[in-house]
DNA sequence: AGCCAGGCTCTCG
DNA sequence: CGAGAGCATGGC
């Protein structure tokens, strides 16, 4: 099977990328980084396969290349992955002007150099994207990452790598066969089944797809989408960062940030929403979206100094 | 033990 | 309209 390289906009940082999307681990659901190689389980055109992508060379020149293994691959798929890789390791995006907008913040400044060539890592999928923001939705951390992983074990498509294992995200049909008991079983509440349950029919119908997505502005996808039960504005911003790319995206409902903001940037005075976001967008402007993937690689670094 | 977590919906003044 | 209850479960 030969290599397809990846064309860039460095800086880019594999490890750091990939990284962000395991939550530091070497497996996480869907997702890999092992022996420096990011890994990610992929169902094309009802394919299971492994996306296998190195880097060579350094962070401001690096080379990246993919490698696709699995069972009766065909050749013909293997643009669509290199798209899909491209995509989700924001491959294109140029990370130079929001450093530079960044450069005399007394916070981001510094997490910029701490994880100088991070790409905000993509789902691939948008149903993806809601479903891990709706597992997300009020609980900590600790508990969405616990719920995440069960969930992909017991749903996806298990595809083993380095003798362990990583599992495709589960599609539509997998949740709606697990049903209402199966997803209950997992660990979700009533009330995010019945959102997931109806939000996979939904994609099973064909209502997520990126094309549809594309044209439309922030202020639409916002609406479309919190017309969905359990959406509401903190989910459809976290599906536009984590889906659609859209980096200029700040969930100041998010109580993290919120935190994060106070303790920073106004003396711990406590911030609500509206504050976060006013003060977000007049600092950051249109890269808010990427402050928020560098902030929540800085709040990580907390909680793991924590625990550890 | 009890309270809070990377929200959202529904209900009730 | 705004305020408040309830939700699942892991960690402190």
């Amino acid at each position: 099977m030969c290599n397809i390289s990846l064309t860039l906009i460095p800086p880019f940082d594999l490890r750091v990328t990939a990284l962000h999307q395991t939550y530091s681990q070497s497996r996480f659901g869907a997702d890999g980084y092992l022996d420096g190689a990011y890994v990610r389980a992929l169902e094309i055109n009802s394919q299971p396969l492994l996306a296998v992508v190195h880097a060579t060379g350094t962070t401001d020149m690096p080379f990246l290349s993919l490698e696709i293994t699995g069972e009766g691959v065909l050749p013909s798929i293997r643009q669509s992955v290199a798209e899909s890789m491209t995509r989700m390791l924001s491959l294109d995006l140029d990370l130079r002007p929001f450093y530079t907008k960044v450069r005399g913040d007394s916070l981001l400044h510094q997490v910029t150099q701490s994880f100088y060539g991070l790409h905000p890592p993509q789902t691939a999928s948008v149903f993806e994207a809601i479903v891990m923001a709706i597992i997300g939705q009020q609980i900590s951390g600790a508990v969405a990452r616990a719920l995440r992983i069960r969930t992909a074990q017991a749903l996806g498509i298990p595809l083993v790598v380095d003798g362990g294992t990583l599992h495709t995200f589960p599609n539509a049909v997998a949740f709606m066969n697990a049903g209402h008991d199966g997803l209950r079983t997992l660990g979700f509440s009533n009330r995010k089944t019945e959102y997931i349950l109806d939000i996979a029919a939904r994609a099973a119908d064909g209502q997520f797809e990126f094309d549809d997505f594309a044209r439309l502005s922030n202020t639409e996808v916002t609406a479309r989408l919190t017309q969905i039960r359990g959406v509401g504005t903190w989910t459809a911003q976290w599906v536009m960062l984590r889906a659609l790319g859209r980096t200029d995206q700040f969930p100041a409902g998010d109580l993290a940030l919120q935190r994060v903001i106070s303790q920073h940037y106004f003396d711990e005075r406590p911030v609500d929403q509206a504050e976060a976001a006013a003060f977000a967008h007049e600092r950051w402007g249109k890269y808010a979206g990427l402050a928020t993937t560098y902030l929540f690689a800085y709040i990580r670094t907390l909680r793991m100094r924590k625990a550890g």
